[in-house]
DNA sequence: GTTCTAGAAC
DNA sequence: GTTCTAGAAC
């Protein structure tokens, strides 16, 4: 009889190639100042954080929940393990400390901290924001004044960029403080609310310094990270219009959600589009313009014109090399979602005209057709390559797709050529005459045809 | 995809 | 002084 082979599989080392793992330091919201109950509050925080976590699961986030009384970090730490399903640990921790001495204290590197505020954000409100007054001097307070000249709403993020050249930033590590004006139930405070109001505040506020956290962590700027629109009877009837428009027969596909190898480093930028994909009621209506079974429909984050959306099916495909002939459904049906999109948006400005279509070689994965009004004016659009990007044969229309698809059941592309195109000079793609040399020049000149127009 | 940086080119 | 370019890092 033939011995069994036991076969040694050497895992491939790049598996565990390090990876810069991102920090996030944040005190229990509301507990301290806000006399919030310490056990609801748990329940709230460790479900918010759960929600995030498995939304991006394949990011190596790490949220450290950071108090000096260890009483609430225990009530913390059984709510966690309650409820954290298959989540690695490194995922959500909570230490006893401080939250501005994670590093030098505990070796823990947070790169954003969030810290609780008023709806004022007056410096020193409480002993942590008074610390970091006294630590950044009078120019934080001028930052968050210039930044957010709004009085703070409950519930709302507030991101602001720390200087390079402050201790924070250097012994720490602290790249940015998320402010938030948290829910207050300390009737010896300013407007006390009840339990029933701040249950759902402090729900809101975690979700937006997560996603606050989300945005920071992907090359944002720093903004208001604002979730409201109150203009309810309108998102609801539009809500309603939507369902009625969706089919209920689509599932994602659990293999959708599996961790996907990251081509990059650490962060997986290139994956940003995934999560839209998998939980499109996750996000803000400022992101999300539409979704059902099928398709998500977001506002491009950096919109190279007035109108710039990008319409996604949301079952998993990579880029259009991807697509064969069988698909050809699913692109018909991007399109008339395109479609149905430029509608909207020329309802509410008529002088649009669109183009709707896809980058040759794209950077981002998951497939996404991009719904682009043809004016380009926008602050985001910044070098050649933006430009080429639109207005070469870089950019495929929808249709363009659609007949080769028809013809060769498949869309290959020579990279090298389209990679190429990208260095072509600037050329008007309204008037072929003028040739421009500069982008600020080519910005001025589309300004020009927009007032035209 | 973006930001940041340094150096070159204008 | 301004703008572009290219590369690294995220």
């Amino acid at each position: 009889m033939v011995p069994k082979l036991i076969l040694i599989i050497n895992y491939n080392k790049k598996m565990n190639e390090q990876k810069r793992v991102v920090g996030l330091g944040f005190p229990s919201i509301s507990t301290n100042f806000g006399d919030f109950p310490i056990d609801i509050a748990a329940e709230i925080g460790c479900e918010a954080i759960k929600e995030f976590l498995k939304l991006h699961k394949e990011f190596d986030f790490k949220l450290i929940l950071t108090e000096q009384d260890s009483k609430v970090l225990n009530v913390f730490e059984l709510k966690w393990k309650e409820i954290k399903d298959d989540l690695e640990d490194f995922k959500f921790q909570t230490k006893k400390g401080n939250l501005l001495q994670l590093k030098s204290d505990l070796r823990i590197e947070c790169r954003f901290i969030v810290v609780e505020t008023t709806w004022r954000m007056k410096p020193g409100t409480n002993q942590l924001s008074k610390q970091i007054f006294d630590a950044l001097g009078s120019k934080l307070h001028e930052e968050l004044k210039r930044l957010y000249p709004k009085p703070g709403i409950v519930g709302e993020a507030y991101p602001v960029k720390i200087p390079k050249d402050s201790d924070l930033h250097k012994s720490e590590g602290i790249e940015q403080i998320i402010f938030v004006v948290s829910p207050n139930m300390n009737p010896s405070r300013p407007d006390p609310i009840s339990l029933e109001k701040a249950k759902e505040l402090l729900k809101k506020t975690y979700d937006s310094i997560l996603n606050a956290f989300w945005e920071l962590t992907n090359g944002q700027e720093y903004r208001s990270i604002t979730t409201i629109k109150d203009n309810v009877q309108e998102v609801s009837a539009f809500d309603i219009l939507m369902k009625s428009a969706s089919k209920p027969s689509f599932k994602i596909s659990p293999e959708s959600s599996r961790r996907t190898p990251s081509k990059v480093g650490s962060g997986g930028w290139n994956n940003v589009l995934l999560p839209y994909c998998q939980k499109p009621e996750m996000f803000p209506k400022s992101e999300v313009y539409y979704y059902d079974n099928e398709f998500v429909i977001i506002f491009d984050k950096y919109p190279k014109a007035k109108n710039h959306l990008l319409v996604i099916p949301r079952k998993q495909i990579d880029n259009i090399g991807e697509l064969k002939k069988q698909n050809l459904e699913l692109v018909r049906a991007l399109k008339e979602k395109g479609q149905w999109v430029i509608e909207k948006m020329k309802q509410e400005n008529p002088k649009l005209f669109f183009r709707m279509g896809f980058h040759a070689v794209p950077s981002l994965r998951q497939l996404h057709m991009h719904v682009i009004s043809q004016d380009f004016i926008s602050p985001s659009l910044k070098n050649k390559k933006h430009w080429n990007s639109f207005t070469t044969e870089f950019f495929i229309d929808v249709e363009e797709i659609e007949r080769i698809l028809e013809k060769q059941g498949e869309v290959k592309f020579n990279k090298a050529y389209y990679e190429d195109l990208l260095k072509s000079p600037l050329k008007c793609h309204l008037c072929d005459a003028k040739s421009i040399k500069f982008i600020p020049d080519l910005k001025k000149h589309l300004e020009e045809h927009w007032n035209e127009s």
